[in-house]
RNA sequence: UGGGGUAUCGCCAAGCGGUAAGGCACAAGACUUUGACUCUUGCAUGCGGUAGUUCGAAUCUACCUACCCCAGCCA
C-alpha cells in the first residue's frame, strides 16, 4: 500500500494514519443513503468525500442502501439515488442493502444475547423514553433487563415470529444506564414493525435499528472507513461497542470518521422539508428549481462537473460552516464560460424601431457561438427594423456610469450596426412604449465609438418563451424552522418574464449560456413543458 | 449541571513549534463589438480571549468565552 500519498484533509490524514499502523491493504469505503427521499446537494458532498477519498487511495466504495426501517423507504428512490450517483460520475464497486443482511444482522443480536449483553425488552416508548434519565442525570435500569438468556433467546424469537404486536417489545443492547452518553444507556437494537418492506416483502417484522445495523454493515462488506456527518460524532462509542461485542464478525474494524455536513446560505437542505415542500405543493416537485436536489440542478442546467467541483471547493472540515451559494454558481459559470453555446435571450424586452433601416430588408449576422473558444463555431442571427433589446439596457435619465443606451446617446449593437437613440415613445400609462432609433452607418467617421455593446433580437424572428428567475427559500441569514413552510415559498420568490430568444436555441441540444450585457443567466437550459418555453434561471451575474 | 464537537480574511479552507497556502467574494488597472471572459495588482503584524512554556506559538499547557450536536421503538 502506497504510504506516500500526501493527505489533503483530516480524514485522508487519519487513513494515511491507519494505513501505517494497521497495515491495511486496501481501503473501502460506503456511500450509505436511506432510499427515502431524493438526492440533495448535501448527499451530493457525502458522495464526494466517500467515493474520492477512496479512490485517492487506490480503493472503492460500496453504494449500500440503509433500508431499516421500511416505513419511510421505496424503491423509487433507491433508483434515483443510483441515477443521481452515476450522474455525478461515480461508479460503486457493489450495490449494497442493508436489508440483504438481515439475517446476519438477527444472528449478530443472538450472539449478543447469549453473551449476555442484549435483553428483550417489556417497557412502553414512553417508559422507556422517561427511564432514559436526562442529559445531567442517569437513567434507571428496565426491570426486564436482567432476564435470563434461555428466556431472552426464546422471546426474542418469538418476537420475529410474529408473536408480539408493533411496540409491544423491543431488544436492547445492556450496556450502561448511567453512562454520560445517552446513546448508551440500553439502546434498542430491534424493534417490532408489522410493516412491509419493499425488497423483504413481508419475512421480517422486526428491524433491527440504525445503531445496530450500520456497524454490522459496514463491518461485514469490509468498509476500512465509515464516514459519516458531525451528528453521528456522538454515536461513534455505540458503533464501536456493537463492533467490538459482535463476536461473528468477520474482518477488520472499519474506522467511523465524522465531517461538518453541507450548508448553503438561503437554502434548506433537509429530506424531511422537501417532502412536506413537495407534498403539500409548496413547489412544483422533487425537481423544482428552488429546491437544492440534483434533479433540480439537473434541470437549470449544472453539469455533474460544476457540482463535483463545488465539493472540491468546499473542501472538508469539521466545523459547521455555512457555504456561500456563490460558490456554486461560480462553479458552473466557469464551465459554461468555456463550454457552453451562448444565445441571446432577451428576459425583460422593449421594442426599439430603426428608422433608417428598410422595412422590408433582412440580413444575416454572423455571431459567434463561443467568443473565448478560439474559432469557435458561428450561427446566423437575423437584423431588421424591428427590434428588442433589455429594458435594464436603456435608461432615460441615465446615471454618470451608465453606459448604454440612452436620450440621444449611443450604443453598439452587438454584432451589428451602432445606434443612436432619436426619441422615446410613451403609452397612456406613461411607460416606455418603444424607442425609434437610427443607424450611424458613418459612425467611424464621425469618430463615435460608444462605450457600450448591446444585445437584441429581431422582433419578428424572436422566439417567445417564459423566463423564470427563482430566489433563495430564505433570506439571507434566516434559518428554517418548522411552521415557516407557507413564509418560504412566497410570491417574491419568483419573477416570471415574458421573453424572446433567438431561433438558434430550438436546435441547441445541451446547455447554453444566455447573453444580456451586463449579466450572464448563468444556469439555464431551455426546456419544454406542455406548450411554452421555459428558461429556468436560478442567479443573475450582476457585473455592474 | 452531563457527554460529544468546533473556533484562522466577508464566505469556505490549508497549516500539526520556525515566523499566516489557495478558492469564492470584493477593489483597482489593462484588454474587449457581451460593463462578460482573460490578464495584472491589492486584500489577516493577524489565527475566539487571557495567562504561561519556548530563542521562537495559529500550532504546546492552563483557565475562560461563544457556537453546534445528543434524552426516536428515525437515519
Amino acid at each position: 500500500m502506497d504510504t506516500n500519498i500526501t493527505p489533503s484533509n483530516f480524514i485522508e490524514q487519519a487513513i494515511v494514519e491507519d494505513i501505517k499502523t494497521k497495515g491495511l491493504k486496501k481501503i473501502v469505503t460506503r456511500f450509505p443513503p436511506e432510499p427515502n427521499g431524493y438526492t440533495h446537494i448535501g448527499h451530493a458532498k457525502a458522495i464526494c468525500i466517500d467515493f474520492l477519498t477512496a479512490e485517492k487511495f487506490h480503493g472503492y466504495t460500496n453504494l449500500r442502501m440503509d433500508d431499516t426501517n421500511p416505513s419511510k423507504e421505496s424503491e423509487v428512490y433507491v433508483k434515483a439515488l443510483m441515477n443521481d450517483i452515476k450522474w455525478l460520475g461515480f461508479k460503486w464497486k457493489h450495490l449494497y442493502y442493508a436489508s440483504d443482511y438481515y439475517e446476519f444482522i438477527y444472528q449478530c443480536a443472538i450472539d449478543l444475547i447469549k453473551q449476555g449483553k442484549a435483553f428483550v425488552c417489556d417497557l412502553a416508548a414512553d417508559q422507556v423514553s422517561n427511564m432514559r434519565g436526562t442529559l445531567t442525570e442517569p437513567g434507571q435500569e428496565s426491570p426486564y433487563r436482567n432476564r435470563s438468556i434461555e428466556e431472552n433467546l426464546k422471546l426474542f424469537e418469538e418476537m420475529r415470529a410474529g408473536k408480539f404486536a408493533d411496540g409491544e417489545k423491543t431488544l436492547r443492547a445492556k450496556i450502561d444506564m448511567s453512562h454520560p452518553n445517552i446513546n448508551m444507556r440500553d439502546p434498542v437494537i430491534y424493534r417490532i414493525m408489522h410493516v412491509r418492506h419493499f425488497r423483504q416483502g413481508d419475512k421480517w417484522c422486526i428491524y433491527p435499528m440504525y445503531d445496530f445495523a450500520h456497524p454490522l454493515s459496514d463491518a461485514y462488506e469490509g468498509v476500512t472507513h465509515s464516514l459519516c456527518s458531525l451528528e453521528f460524532e456522538d454515536h461513534r462509542i455505540l458503533y464501536n461497542w456493537v463492533i467490538d461485542n459482535c463476536r461473528i464478525l468477520p474482518g477488520v474494524k472499519p474506522r467511523q470518521i465524522e465531517f461538518a455536513r453541507l450548508n448553503i446560505d438561503g437554502t434548506v437542505i433537509s429530506k424531511r422539508y422537501f417532502h412536506e415542500l413537495v407534498d403539500g405543493g409548496y413547489v412544483d416537485g422533487w425537481d423544482d428549481p428552488r429546491l437544492p436536489t440534483l434533479a433540480s440542478f439537473r434541470r437549470k442546467g449544472y453539469t455533474p462537473t460544476s457540482i463535483r467541483e463545488f465539493c472540491t471547493r468546499i473542501g472538508v472540515a469539521k466545523s459547521n460552516s455555512v457555504v456561500q451559494p456563490h460558490i456554486l454558481e461560480a462553479c458552473i459559470r466557469e464551465e459554461l464560460n468555456k463550454n457552453a453555446v451562448r444565445a441571446v435571450a432577451v428576459i425583460d424586452p422593449i421594442k426599439v424601431n430603426i428608422t433608417n433601416y428598410p422595412a422590408n430588408k433582412t440580413e444575416k449576422i454572423k455571431v459567434s457561438n463561443n467568443p473565448t473558444i478560439n474559432n469557435s463555431k458561428k450561427h446566423d442571427m437575423i437584423f431588421s427594423n424591428e427590434l428588442y433589446i433589455e429594458r435594464e439596457d436603456f435608461m432615460a435619465e441615465p446615471s454618470p456610469k451608465f453606459f448604454r443606451l440612452t436620450p440621444n446617446g449611443y450604443v453598439r449593437l452587438m454584432g451589428a450596426y451602432i445606434i443612436k437613440c432619436d426619441e422615446v415613445i410613451y403609452d397612456e400609462n406613461g411607460n416606455i412604449d418603444h424607442l425609434n432609433c437610427s443607424i450611424v452607418y458613418d459612425a467611424k467617421e464621425q469618430g463615435i465609438k460608444p462605450k457600450g455593446t448591446i444585445h437584441w433580437l429581431s422582433r419578428p424572428h424572436a422566439i417567445k418563451v417564459t423566463t423564470r428567475k427563482f430566489f433563495n427559500l430564505l433570506k439571507e441569514g434566516e434559518v428554517f424552522e418548522s411552521g415557516m413552510l407557507d413564509k418560504i415559498i412566497n410570491p417574491n420568490s419568483m419573477v416570471e418574464h415574458t421573453s424572446f430568444v433567438e431561433p438558434f436555441v430550438l436546435k441547441q441540444k445541451g446547455n447554453m449560456q444566455f447573453v444580456r450585457m451586463g449579466y450572464y443567466i448563468e444556469d439555464s437550459k431551455l426546456s419544454k413543458k406542455t406548450d411554452r418555453y421555459y428558461i429556468e434561471t436560478v442567479s443573475l451575474k450582476d457585473s455592474k
